[in-house]
DNA sequence: CTCATTGTTGCTTATTATACAATATGATTG
DNA sequence: CAATCATATTGTATAATAAGCAACAATGAG
């Protein structure tokens, strides 16, 4: 259970690459490793060497390399899910006027894999690569709901919606299991609704959630019924199409 | 000028895991990379920690994991060039009915950084994260022609269009500045066609490369004027967006 | 032009990863 | 269903490697 301490020590410096806006110095990431700056020089060349970090010449700092874009594309094609569900995934945006995302479980999260955006000026819309937390977000209530996952220990605050109370969690996902859709009412962004169904495979396995996404001015309380109605069917038509492709 | 081995190893690993299709077992990866198994076992669970690699306990297989779906998000995110493309590449598709695609210089080969599918059943589309080679497509050869990039040492052959003399090459390149637009003439594919025009900054620098891709029963010569000045006539349009936007 | 800051490289030592072997885990076949 | 085989993981000594220190180089600021 021991690891290459180096090669975690590589991967952590992707992780920070990929959280920091305007790359990194050498000196500030042997800083935030901890380690000796010749270390984070090797470390960081070894890594710009393969494609995985660049080097800005112009400032000397680093950023996330392109390889890892191409690496995406593999895992991306490797899921059947995406593919089957791109025209639901167009449908759902078409009736409901917003945003459409697809996500599965990734690391305690809900990872975006596939999106269509709304033409609306005013929309919301989540890129591929996402990675937002389940106990909040609608995509992510339902992988909690009907997947075999297990609640995350720390229920993060972000709105005054945020529902932080375990328990409460609980009873919220019997609630979203008997009404085959969850709703995400301003929990995670402040002015955003949402609302996702889940995407059974076919042995009637959970594959992913799929839903829209759009401010809380259009996707009124009111409206939430007949935009939930749309989800749900649109929803239940990939779940077939998924259960017959193989 | 040193690099660390177990990192590097580790990358290896990434890129090994990004070509397999259906995942590598733990014996397979300790022949590939000449190591112990061992060690290969400890690599690759130092991989799966990190959310890079994932087990498939069916099998016992490994394959790449999502954590690069989420740095890959965080690459195309600093890429302006990416969102103030994204309406050109629609109205490319839309004037000429064939993929659109967009692509930067990456590793000395063409990365392709967005697209816009064509609604047509037979259609000529890469996904996001595709490399392709510079000197036998046309956002490859736009990159190599108006680029600071060094021509390929090896010119691999594709199908028997492939330019493969690199006098041959360097003229052609001449052609493509001179014409302002670059043709993949069934010279990677075979039976597709792509017309591709370079894409500049607010610098007048070369920035990336724009095209579309069709079958060649579709894209025919004789078609081939028309097209290119669809494509030359977005993409100037683009490149004057870019000029402005800083 | 000089100084300050940051990145890279050489070298020694302590740490770490490796190889080998043993054990555990799971698959396959009779 | 058991026994065998293949494959993966873990323990441990040793050899290799990466860390740290320090010197040097490169870049930018004043």
């Amino acid at each position: 259970m021991s690891e290459i301490q180096s090669l975690a020590r590589g991967l952590k410096i992707l992780d920070l690459l990929g959280r920091s806006q305007d790359g990194v110095s050498i000196t500030e990431l042997a800083d935030t490793l901890g380690v000796d700056k010749g270390s984070a020089s090797r470390l960081m060349s070894t890594l710009a060497r393969y494609g995985y970090a660049e080097k800005d010449e112009a400032n000397r700092r680093y950023h996330l390399g392109s390889q890892v874009v191409s690496l995406s594309r593999s895992v991306l094609a490797r899921l059947p899910l995406r593919e089957a569900a791109k025209p639901y995934l167009r449908e759902m945006m078409e009736h409901t006027g917003e945003c459409a995302h697809l996500a599965v479980p990734a690391q305690g999260r809900a990872l975006y894999i596939d999106q269509v955006e709304s033409p609306a000026t005013l929309r919301v819309n989540a890129q591929v690569g996402t990675m937002n937390p389940l106990h909040c977000t609608a995509l992510g209530k339902i992988l909690l709901a009907f997947g075999d996952l297990e609640l995350p220990l720390a229920l993060e605050t972000f709105t005054p919606h945020t529902i932080t109370d375990p328990e409460a969690l609980r009873h919220h996902m019997d609630e979203i299991r008997l009404l085959g859709y969850a709703v995400d009412d301003e929990e995670f962004d402040p002015g955003v609704r949402c609302i996702a169904v889940p995407v059974f495979d076919f042995r009637g396995k959970l594959a992913g959630s799929i839903g829209i996404s759009g401010p809380a001015t259009r996707v009124t309380h009111e409206r939430l019924p007949e935009l939930a109605a749309t989800v749900i069917e649109v929803g239940k038509a990939l779940s077939e199409r998924m259960t017959f492709s193989r």
